[in-house]
RNA sequence: UGGGGCGUCGCCAAGUGGUUAAGGCACCGGGUUUUGAUCCCGGCAUCGGAGGUUCGAAUCCUCCCGCCCCAGCCA
């Protein structure tokens, strides 16, 4: 809705121009993966393409998992999956699809492949599958089972399917060009036995299609007209361009392929993140410090957020680096804009007001937001004790107003959406740690400017000492302490950041929070943007990230 | 040493022979501010290198340099 006059991207180009020409009259597009693991932010940028393209063009997106290798799949990662692009704001107007569904017409295109003689059922093993494949720099030798009748390999193939052959015995290869200079078209693999269950079609099958037997057929199926994938599949799409032009498809697909994202001081590779969670490195697929897009969800990150960097992002064929920053930029301006500001004190020190009556009470208003009425007031208690964060005050009487625009023994300092107040003294416990301030207030000056004659230093937040509520907070800091963790030498584990997560236990918010609920957003102002954690029974905030801070100390 | 792809400000990135080479992030100044936030104003590149074509090139040609992907019965 917010389309600004962005510059269309090349696959934009292409669209106009095959809808100018007539070759595309819908655009049909997916998004399709391999439930295998968790969707992460890299994906998100996949689904905004995806479904972003076909919302443009009035187009249809579908929703097609990628299961072709039971051995890597789980019913746990399709729903979560479902869940996560439902969550981002994308929905689909056709059913989920499956790669599953087309099993059998795959199969009977397996058939007719080898009828025309452009297939084969091949005997040689990995290993020597590996070695007749050649190398880089050298072509490829010939199966000796390529010219096997077609008779032969269909009855081969029923007996694969069937279960009558162990695995690895066999498999269904495309009959292509053992010499081509791209590795893909020398006679890929089509079937291979796989005698394992599968999530959606149980024991029905012995052999499961590889991905780029699959792919193309899948996408003539669903008359997807662009079919958008990342860079590394480049190499894939002359076998994927095989495969529509000798397999009598209901539709002609094109394979366009772009940059994938990748984000400093993270890991975007399903594989990674798996490892991360197998190893307990974190406490799951929705730890508050994954990239995965449940991460963070439960971390504080608006879907509106994620899909603001998305479409900030290219579509093109360079494959960079974004800067975390970037990110970061976008999940506070969203986060600036809706959530409501609240008070929450993470280190508590307490001040006590002498020239406050020790048993009154003033409800003081503050608003929900400071430029959005809509988000309504919020009530204050301000009683004769409350709670400064510890770090808001000191005793160096000498620091200069500009260094230092807290409170200072001596000096004044504005208690947000309250009083004025002053430090007039300490006290200390037996290690000599200050205890407790005692202070007073400057009489009439809520929502009042300062009196003549006093400065106050700064605005503090605060919360009532006899009425707030008790909590615990998260900060996390990145996950990895350098900026490519996979680059280089060793592991991408030998990088983890063993500070990034740090709680914070008898934390003191404004009394309103007490009844937060996850999936909303807070700042605490001054600190940053927190939101319930999901996972807690007792209150609990993540902090999603802080505030901006300029100021160089 | 094979094939495919890519190189424009610290990062992302427009640009498709004639523009003062967009914009965003980051950064640096200044203003407003009961959040050191937000907001506002201002600053910030000659296009990987070398030749060449042209009145004129980041855009065309040549050579060179660098980076990424491909040798799973993974996707």
């Amino acid at each position: 809705m917010t389309h600004s006059q962005k510059p269309n991207n090349f696959i934009q180009q292409v669209i106009n121009s095959d809808i100018e020409s007539g070759d595309v009259s819908q655009v049909i597009t997916r998004f399709p993966p391999e439930p295998n693991g968790y969707l992460h932010i890299g994906h998100a940028k996949s689904i905004c393409v995806n479904f972003g393209l076909a919302e443009q063009y009035d187009g249809v997106c579908n929703l097609r998992f990628d299961d072709t290798n039971p051995e890597k799949e789980d019913q746990e990662y399709v729903d979560a999956i479902i869940e996560d692009v439902r969550w981002l704001g994308f929905n689909w107007q056709n059913d989920v699809c499956y790669a599953s569904d087309y099993f059998d017409q795959l199969y009977s295109w397996a058939q007719f492949l080898i009828t025309q003689n452009k297939a084969y059922i091949c005997e040689l093993n990995a290993e020597q599958m590996r070695e007749y494949r050649g190398t880089l720099t050298q072509g490829g030798v010939n199966s000796p089972f390529r010219e096997r009748p077609a008779a032969e390999s269909l009855a081969l193939l029923e007996q694969m399917k069937n279960g009558e052959i162990d695995e690895g015995r066999m498999t269904l290869r495309a009959k292509i060009d053992m010499a081509s200079a791209n590795i893909n078209l020398r006679d890929p693999v089509m079937y291979r036995i796989k005698k394992m269950a599968h999530q959606r079609t149980g024991d029905r099958w012995n052999i499961y299609p590889s991905y780029d037997f699959a792919h193309g057929q899948e996408d003539a199926i669903e008359g997807v007209t662009h079919s958008i994938c990342t860079l590394e599949f480049a190499a894939n799409r002359p076998l994927y361009e095989w495969f529509v032009a000798n397999l009598p498809l209901p539709s002609k697909p094109r394979q366009y392929e772009f940059g994938r994202l990748n984000l400093n001081y993270t890991v975007t590779s399903k594989r990674k993140l798996k490892q991360l969670v197998d190893e307990k490195h974190v406490e799951g697929w929705d730890d508050p410090r994954m990239p995965t897009i449940s991460g963070l969800r439960r971390r504080g990150v608006s879907a509106q957020s994620i899909r603001d960097f998305c479409n900030s992002l290219a579509v093109a064929k360079t494959d960079g680096v974004v800067d975390m920053a970037q990110f970061e930029h976008f999940i506070r301006d969203d986060l600036n804009n809706n959530a409501r500001r609240a008070m929450c004190v993470l280190d508590p020190l307490l001040v006590t007001l002498t020239n406050y009556g020790a048993d009154k009470t003033e409800q003081f208003t503050a608003p929900g937001h400071p430029n959005r009425d809509d988000l309504g007031e919020r009530r204050l208690p301000f009683t004769h004790q409350v709670y400064i964060d510890r770090n808001d005050f000191s005793e160096d009487s000498s620091l200069s107003r500009k260094k230092f625009k807290r409170l200072v023994i001596g000096d004044y300092v504005r208690l947000r959406s309250a009083y004025i107040i002053r430090a007039d003294q300490v006290k200390r416990d037996a290690s000599g740690e200050i205890s407790e301030i005692i202070g007073s207030i400057v009489p009439d000056t809520v929502g009042q400017d300062a009196p003549e004659g006093i400065r106050p230093r700064g605005v503090i937040h605060w919360v009532s000492a006899s009425s707030s509520a008790d909590c615990t907070v998260k900060m996390y800091d990145r996950l990895f302490n350098k900026a490519a963790p996979d680059a280089g030498e060793g592991s991408f584990l030998d990088h983890i950041n063993p500070e990034s997560l740090r709680i914070i236990k008898g934390c003191k918010a404004e009394i309103g929070l007490a009844s937060a609920c996850a999936g909303e957003h807070y700042q605490f102002e001054r600190e940053g943007y927190f939101t319930p954690d999901s996972k807690s029974s007792e209150l609990v905030f993540n902090c999603t990230i802080g505030l901006r801070d300029n100021w160089n100390s």
